[in-house]
RNA sequence: GGAGAGGUAGUCAAGUGGCCGAAGACGGCGGCUUGCUAAGCCGUUGUAGGGGUAAAACUCUACCGUGGGUUCAAAUCCCACCCUCUCCGCCA
């Protein structure tokens, strides 16, 4: 049985392909997203709480083979202690040069390992399906969240400050950026294609001072340490943060050197600690990266989603926690909290959303948003995306910590938060700082960053 | 990209087909010493899965970079790949 290798973490991770259907063939066996043994202990309790999410969601089939793979498993490994004790006695006998002894035991063990090779073979792909269907179900929602179909049905948990008001018609970001001389859409067509960024002198300056304002707040106010990633990950990283198998079409991927441009630096950061056994003395561990984030955003489009608002390339810094188990919920309030902590000074209208169960990651247990206000068009942009994703990622990606020293690993928990999508965040910017004469004044807190008060036309 | 050397438990390191889950050392933990004293001695020491138990105890299976293969039997032999180091080439 290849099984006991299989639920080894996974180091060297490099070779494993998708097979291009993304099966996770090679995957180990010890990834699954829930515990296989809650579900076969609780199996009703469990499937309640993830209908919340999928109403056609079933655990039966899952159970089925779970009870299929023990039997399996069972009859493997009582063949394979025959055979290890009979290798002993092979041993002894030729040792003690007894050939023909020797010679009959083989014999017997020739029909054993035929045996073992096809309960093995029938073993493995029990647990390939089973654990095609493990790492597809999403995480289980907290209780705090609230249980709708509906994406409408999220809690406006608070608002800070109130809508802007204008005494002309407030334009559109990207009318106010062509005008203003630092957004080029057509000419990021030309490099590159639709949807792609390219800021000039201001807006470069602008969205630059965003960055540096964040990073530094963070590192001196917050407390999170700095990152800067590689922008590229491998299946295995894009697994443990369940980009894939679920993601697999909204992710650039390079199939030469099968590698996956950074999606969100979640993708990445998820993976700092993979296959390690931290310290619970280490905990919380924060962590903060800047990143470009691509996305192929497939099938999105829209008047809607012009400009900066759906991009497939953007800028974002991302808040990361490792934490232990019994504080992540706490920890997803202050991760909160440091999130909207830079928003404040910036002097926008936002609020704070906590989201209903069908409108949460795969991965995450609770979610909170942060949606500005974006003056033309009249409505709120999530600016920030802040997630509990408990054991989900940690399971994934087996990264646990001692409780004590000395004691059984358990699994951390995982959080992550953008503080803030620079992008979007400039387009608030713009539109809410707007004055009649299509100037854009700078906020208070980035003029040093920018050198400079004012945006004239 | 080419050539070479490596990858064994927390760390270092032995082991080239059979009582090897793996010597030894260091570290960690527990204990004993307290005239070798910023030391000595003794013991202990991973992970996952299955069975078992109220929970333990206990027991079995697997794990020597990863994945395959050969064999009754693989750390050890064969194939592919990944990573690290050195040299050459290329490059910001």
């Amino acid at each position: 049985m290849q099984a006991g290798k299989k639920r080894l973490p996974v180091v060297n991770c490099g070779s494993h392909r998708y097979n291009g259907c993304h099966n996770l063939r090679n995957i180990g066996y010890k990834v699954p997203m829930l515990d296989i043994k809650a579900i076969r202990e609780q199996p009703k309790e469990i499937e309640n709480k993830l209908k919340a999410r999928d109403p056609a969601l079933s655990l039966d089939r899952l159970l089925l083979l779970d009870e299929r793979r023990r039997k399996s498993i069972q009859e493997v490994e009582t063949l394979k202690n025959q055979r290890n004790k009979a290798s002993e006695e092979i041993a002894r006998f030729k040792t003690a040069q007894r050939e023909e002894e020797a010679q009959a035991r083989i014999r017997e063990m020739r029909q054993t390992a035929e045996r073992i090779k096809t309960l093995e073979d029938e073993l493995a792909a029990t647990e390939e399906e089973l654990n095609n269907l493990l790492i597809r179900l999403p995480n289980l929602p907290h209780e705090s969240v609230p249980v709708s179909m509906r994406k409408e049905d999220k809690i406006v948990v608070r608002e800070h400050k109130t809508l802007p008001t204008f005494e002309f018609e407030p334009k559109h970001h990207l009318d106010l950026g062509e005008e203003l001389g630092i957004l080029d859409f057509p000419r990021a067509a030309r490099i590159a294609g639709a949807r792609f960024p390219l800021y000039k002198g201001w807006g470069a300056r602008l969205e630059m001072a965003l960055i540096n304002f964040f990073l530094d707040f963070h590192f001196t106010q917050t407390g999170y340490t700095p990152i800067l990633p590689p922008y590229l990950g491998n299946s295995e990283t894009m697994f443990t943060a369940s980009q894939l198998p679920k993601f697999k079409d909204d992710v650039y991927y390079i199939e030469k050197d099968d590698l996956y441009l950074n999606p969100t630096a979640e993708t990445l950061l998820c993976s700092l600690h993979r296959d390690e056994i931290l310290e619970a003395s280490q905990l919380p561990l924060k962590y903060m990266a800047y990143t470009a984030c691509f996305r192929r955003e497939a099938g999105a489009a829209g008047e809607e989603e012009r400009g900066l608002i759906r991009m497939h390339q953007f800028n974002k810094v991302e808040l990361f926690k490792f934490t232990r188990a019994e504080d992540s919920f706490d920890e997803l309030e202050s991760l909160v909290r440091d999130a909207e902590a830079v928003l404040q000074p910036l002097d926008l209208h936002y609020r704070v959303v906590l989201l209903p169960t069908s409108d949460i990651a795969a991965q995450s247990a609770k979610t909170y948003d942060l949606e500005v206000w974006i003056p033309s068009q009249r409505r709120y942009y999530e600016v920030s995306s802040c997630s509990n994703c408990t054991d989900y990622q940690a399971r994934r990606g087996s990264i646990r910590y001692r409780p004590e020293p000395g004691a059984k690993p358990e699994y951390v928990h995982t959080l992550n938060g953008s503080a803030l999508a620079t992008s979007r965040l400039l387009s608030a910017l713009l539109e809410t700082n707007q004055r009649a004469d299509g100037s854009v004044v700078i906020p208070e807190v980035l003029r040093d960053y920018v050198g400079g008060s004012v945006i004239q036309p």
